[in-house]
DNA sequence: GCATTAACCACAG
DNA sequence: CTGTGGTTAATGC
């Protein structure tokens, strides 16, 4: 496998300007010499629950889902990751053993990194880990709020709750397609695909978004926090 | 009891 | 992959 293709230097990676001014000029020679740019295609996975890791991928562009199969066999999606950030660290970091899955959503772009090297930086650049420990706990503190609001809104709640995230934190737009389909928003929301679909079309009826297959418009952002506040 | 919520199942585009 | 309808279990008046 080719490491290195031409013009794909690393000093011009969105990853060394994760966290600028941190990344000495050895460091991103150093990283150029362990890692790898990869593209994955919708429903590809970046590496799965039970395999052994043995790299942090960084997403430069796209949209990747990470879910974990639980022991009743259904799918959960743990979040959605946009460009710019880690995947996998936890893993790295915790165990050697994938814990979960990530699978692309869409045409992704990510830089696949030797783990040894990550490891070296974190123990070597504090700047750096600092930078990583604050996108750990960004995660955590996110998970926090799913977690609590998945356990005590109601299904209209927690479908408004996504749709307000894919508006607000991935597309900053009112009009969006979809990047998942029913099944993977139950896979989300912890519901049925079933669900999701007679809660859309209410949405619907009720004027508060309109929808026909993927594409998707808020007509009523006020209705559609209202009902993400009170489940 | 009766109503509501939401999962599960089956079948049809 | 989606939409729909019927059924069913749990929970709350």
């Amino acid at each position: 496998m080719n490491t290195r293709k031409k013009g794909n230097k690393c000093s011009e990676c969105t990853l060394t300007l994760f966290s600028p001014n941190t990344l000495s000029r050895s460091d991103v020679e150093l990283l150029s010499k362990n890692c790898s740019e990869a593209e994955y295609s919708r429903g590809e996975m970046l590496f799965k629950q039970d395999s052994l890791t043995s790299h942090i991928i960084f997403i430069k562009t796209g949209l990747v889902k990470v879910h974990m199969r639980g022991p009743g066999g259904k799918d959960q999606i743990l979040k959605i990751t946009s460009p710019n950030s880690f995947l996998g660290i936890p893993t790295v970091m915790g165990d050697k053993i994938n814990h979960y899955s990530a699978t692309a959503l869409e045409k992704t772009i990510a830089c696949v990194i030797d783990i040894d090297i990550f490891r070296h930086f974190i123990s070597r650049n504090g700047r750096f880990a600092h930078r990583i420990i604050h996108s750990v706990c960004s995660d955590e503190l996110a998970l926090f709020h799913r977690f609590v609001n998945q356990a005590q809104k109601h299904l209209h709640g927690r479908v408004a709750d996504a749709i307000l995230y894919f508006s607000n934190e991935i597309y900053q737009e009112d009009e969006f397609n979809l990047p998942l389909t029913r099944s993977d928003l139950g896979d989300l929301t912890g519901t049925s695909r079933e669900s999701v679909t007679r809660t859309l079309s209410e949405f619907k009826n009720e004027g508060i978004i309109s929808i026909n297959g993927k594409n998707l418009t808020i007509l009523r952002k006020d209705f559609l926090i209202y009902i993400s506040e009170r489940g």
